[in-house]
DNA sequence: TTTTTTGTTTAGAATATTTTGAACGTTCAT
DNA sequence: ATGAACGTTCAAAATATTCTAAACAAAAAA
């Protein structure tokens, strides 16, 4: 009953796992999308139980997380109270969606956390003027750092083919060579 | 004798902590990249504990990875057993590092590991003929995508001028406006 | 040799995160 | 109305991670 098809799936889904941690997410979220993924049909919140092998309570919370990030569409079907879920497969416009929801939420903090105490020094320098021009040196060196950054992002989002930003990008050898 | 400046500076600090562990490191990396970054001289491991608010073995711990990363410098001193630790200052030749070190590993893995996945089902499928096909299908698809966002990341490490890849990157306005 | 100074390792404590399972609310069919 | 089928929530359990403090090792000084 263990075909190898089913051993194939698992170690994909493994794979999903270990990348979903690697970025910061529950490995639950890997495997619930793993499961979506290889399935040609869209499965419910029960089938997810089965096949991602997770209780229904984490199902429920990772579908939501995996809709918000559009990496899984909803699809409901008239006459009948189950979700259903398919995977978006444009993993290009997944990455997008990505850095511009939960990278930039992040990313907005540390900017602004640094502007803060470049201010604070700004604000405080009376005492010792020396070393408030140090610290507010560096501070100011990180903050526009930060601004080009997410400059940075900000024009890969709009690229409207994030896929091909580099003439030869796309001739598809395998690229796994050592660097 | 807490003072604004001190104020600042922890500011910053908790700043970096959040950094980091967003990044998927220890706060304490954070910790102590900030209180080697503020300082203007070279720090001890003594000096981590006192200013980075860490145990002796956490900064131990810490500055190797740091120094791995390229993210900080051991100095020695002749006639001084002590190890001083500064800063990288330049924020995007530690990018490199980080996007060529850390990332790369976990990234030929995830390729190695959907490729993996993919050989399983051409050498298992003679059962099910139709599901082996789709399996491939989306599998492949993944493989496809990982040997072009390594790619990408290639590209990106090859840049000698990664700050300005982009015509206009470097103009340096805020860059915080809502996208 | 012994003591001091320094960096490293590690076992266990502390903390943070994820997962589960059961309770709950809703909607629909009977 | 009642019960069945769903999805959601939440407190508690399980797990994973990080941190500390103490023991340790190496090297230099006394």
């Amino acid at each position: 009953m263990d075909n190898g098809l089913d051993k194939a799936r698992e170690h994909f889904i493994q794979a999903l796992c270990r990348i979903a941690r690697f970025w910061g997410f529950p490995k639950a979220m890997g495997a619930v999308y793993g499961a979506i993924y290889l399935s040609p049909e869209a499965l419910t919140l029960d089938d997810l139980v089965r096949l991602a092998g997770v209780s229904k309570g984490s199902a429920s919370i990772q579908v939501r997380s995996l809709e918000r990030l559009r990496m899984i569409r909803k699809d409901l079907r008239v006459g009948d109270r189950k979700d259903y879920y398919s995977p978006e497969t444009d993993f290009w416009k997944m990455i997008k969606s990505i850095l511009g929801q939960r990278e930039k939420q992040e990313f907005d903090r540390a900017l602004g956390a640094v502007a803060e105490s470049l201010d604070m020094v700004h604000k405080a320098g009376a005492a010792d003027l020396i070393r408030a021009a140090f610290l507010a040196d560096r501070m100011k060196a990180m903050k526009d750092f930060f601004g080009q950054l997410d400059g940075l992002v900000r024009i890969i989002l709009a690229l409207d083919s994030l896929k091909a930003p580099f003439p030869g990008m796309t001739t598809g050898e395998n690229g796994n060579e050592p660097r």
